[in-house]
DNA sequence: ATTTTAATGCAACTAAGTTGCAAATATAAA
DNA sequence: TTTATATTTGCAACTTAGTTGCATTAAAAT
């Protein structure tokens, strides 16, 4: 079940997805928005909004949830195949256009992978 | 910090990798073990076994915390450099001994990177 | 304007994982 | 073999992320 109504909640929760262009985690989200939003429904956005193509959604190897918009997927077609990246020095995630190849694995099938990839951003790196 | 002594509880849980060539998830460890163990020892113990280089650990897309042996790392260089393999119909997850080539990225360091196939195990195929 | 139905807030809850500290136990020393 | 010392363990209490049920609010349809 996704977004059905354009409510204020709505739009104050994908206006922070236009300010900042990386992923954002779920915890970050819930304390910027904390005074305008309760969090059981900042959640509840972050579901259907993902649900209905509009964000994805990773999970970083600490297990923290990053959420980020989507630029091509749809309600049906919802694969966020492109690569994440995370900073081990500032700990900030972004989306990676690059493509990763998954070979064939004997008696499996595959479906989707998930890759993230781990090193200095652009900024930690001078 | 790594482990020092070879106590009961150490013994105790590397034989549950012994038994179970798959990877374990976290919690099913403290399930299992519950009756001899203390979940914080559990917790501790992953911990510096890991440390150690005897174990690795991923997280699913669900945020779950596996761990499996590992078979050429030492405490030094302890990289679980291959991807993980987890089923959507059972749950089950275990390592892959698949290369994955990751291309360079301008401007960025690369690491490491975390690679997880989802798909359908031997067991779920047919 | 009124009705219908989705969305929200709140409080209480669950589950994973952590912390501090006292007690137990493995190892080294005598 | 016993004693000393330092690591490991269990326990209880805590933290943090995320969830649930339900009454209230606010979109949107009539």
């Amino acid at each position: 079940m996704g977004i059905i109504r354009k409510t204020q909640a709505v739009t104050l929760l994908l206006d922070e997805f236009e300010k900042d262009s990386n992923a954002i985690s779920s915890t970050e989200l819930i304390k910027r928005l904390s005074s305008k939003i309760n969090k059981t429904t900042v959640y509840r956005l972050l579901d259907k909004l993902e649900d209905d193509g509009l964000l994805h959604y990773f999970i970083d190897t600490n297990g923290v949830k990053w959420f980020a918009k989507c630029k091509s997927c749809s309600k049906s077609k919802h694969r966020d195949v492109h690569p994440h990246f995370q900073c081990t020095e500032c700990g900030s995630v972004d989306c990676l256009e690059i493509k990763v190849t998954i070979p064939e694995i004997p008696n499996r099938k595959i479906n989707n992978s998930h890759v993230l990839v781990l090193g200095q951003c652009e900024l930690c790196l001078h």
